[in-house]
DNA sequence: CGGTTCTTTGATGGCCATCAACGCTTGTGG
DNA sequence: CCACAAGCGTTGATGGCCATCAAAGAACCG
């Protein structure tokens, strides 16, 4: 749908035009309402988004695709904080800020909208937008937890396989390397933790080892 | 002053009427603006404030002190997911939720708010609230990030240090075992970290060494 | 003083980062 | 068509950081 109205791209549409306006605010759309949005040219596989630091004019919607959130380190290795799906939300955390807290770079061949954000910034959206929004933060900031530490390679990848087939039913786009740069393996680690997952059999050659304290 | 009100525990109360408002929500409040809250009596050191799975009834505001959040994991585990100072907020992330994704647990004496969420959830909130809970909501993306395990132990002990102090003034609270549980060492590697940090000279027996890859 | 919690230090073993090398696939140009 | 290059995936060997076990000192309190 998007692809047979290439014209209206750079211009503004009310997402209550927009047949899958509910995939992107997980409820129906009344036109007027706040949701607008700019539509960005198709992001090819590799292509950057957003750098570091760039002006902050509106979060995005990803409405296809996958786009990975990156963030430069100190020592100038980059990780990637997160990877975010169709219907999921880019630059929220940078609402306050004015400029952008992380990279976004697309994964795959990505599309994605930017929401209007206008003169005013947050004090002009309406309600609607705001509960929306609200409800969308909330629901990344439970996604913010996977790569924790505390659990062995196998389990890391686990989870984050786990946790990725539950937002999305698209096959996983990016490679080991980026997994490991999300996870904080090395690339070699994630190819071993996926050859020990596929691995049939007594599960567990390595006993699920609980690294980290119980509770008192 | 909250201790000098005892009557007034359990009871709503406009944070327009607070001399502390400002601390929490980062700007002026009026009365009747919807910033309403209800005080929940002290809480001491150690004291369980939310269970994972409780039934949401309001997003928290820390108003002193230091609150854990918590999560078990599949192996009986108890991981750390973040520690909430004065003026952050606890339970955002279950805004959408019927139950509290995350437990909380007072680290040091602290002292809390309840949100009147009332009838209706979110649908039911001001404009204005929603717009400081959003910003609120965006800050806390961002906090969620830092135990990334892609850096040694005495970077993640640094890390976690500099960001503490940058949002709190009081003293570390916590012991160096639910350090360890939040950045996903053990609490002798905590330890350790800290005793390397402390001593000085040139600065690295370790190189501060890049784990993970670079990018091309 | 006995009890509990927190902190600290040492020894040992294992997971994983790193280095190195190879196979596979895709794309490009001669 | 084939050579070449580049990117990705995979496997093996080696070393080091860190989890674990063990034990003791330190601080606090009834």
């Amino acid at each position: 749908m998007l692809a047979s109205m290439p014209e209206t791209h750079r211009q503004e549409v009310d997402c209550a035009n927009c047949a899958a306006s509910e995939r992107c605010w997980s409820e129906p759309v009344v036109a007027g309402s706040g949701f607008v949005v700019r539509r960005v040219r198709p992001l090819g596989a590799g292509e950057v988004l957003l750098r570091e630091g760039d002006d902050f004019a509106g979060p995005f919607v990803v409405t296809s695709g996958c786009v990975s959130l990156t963030q430069l380190l100190d020592d100038g290795t980059e990780r990637i904080v997160a990877f975010r799906v169709g219907g999921e939300m880019i630059g929220l955390e940078s609402c306050t800020s004015r400029v952008h807290r992380y990279g976004a770079q697309a994964v795959s061949s990505s599309t994605v909208c930017r929401l209007r954000w206008s003169t005013g910034g947050l004090e002009a959206r309406g309600a609607a937008v705001l509960r929306t929004l609200l409800a969308k933060a909330g629901d990344q900031l439970g996604v913010a937890s996977p790569p924790w530490p505390g659990l062995s390679s196998v389990e890391r990848v686990r989870a984050f396989i786990t946790d990725f087939e539950r937002r999305t039913d698209q096959p996983l786009p990016m490679t080991r390397a980026q997994i490991g740069r999300y996870l904080g393996l090395a690339e070699e680690t994630v190819v071993r933790a996926f050859a020990a997952l596929k691995r049939p059999g007594p599960r567990a050659p390595v006993v699920a080892l609980a690294r980290g304290k119980f509770v008192s």
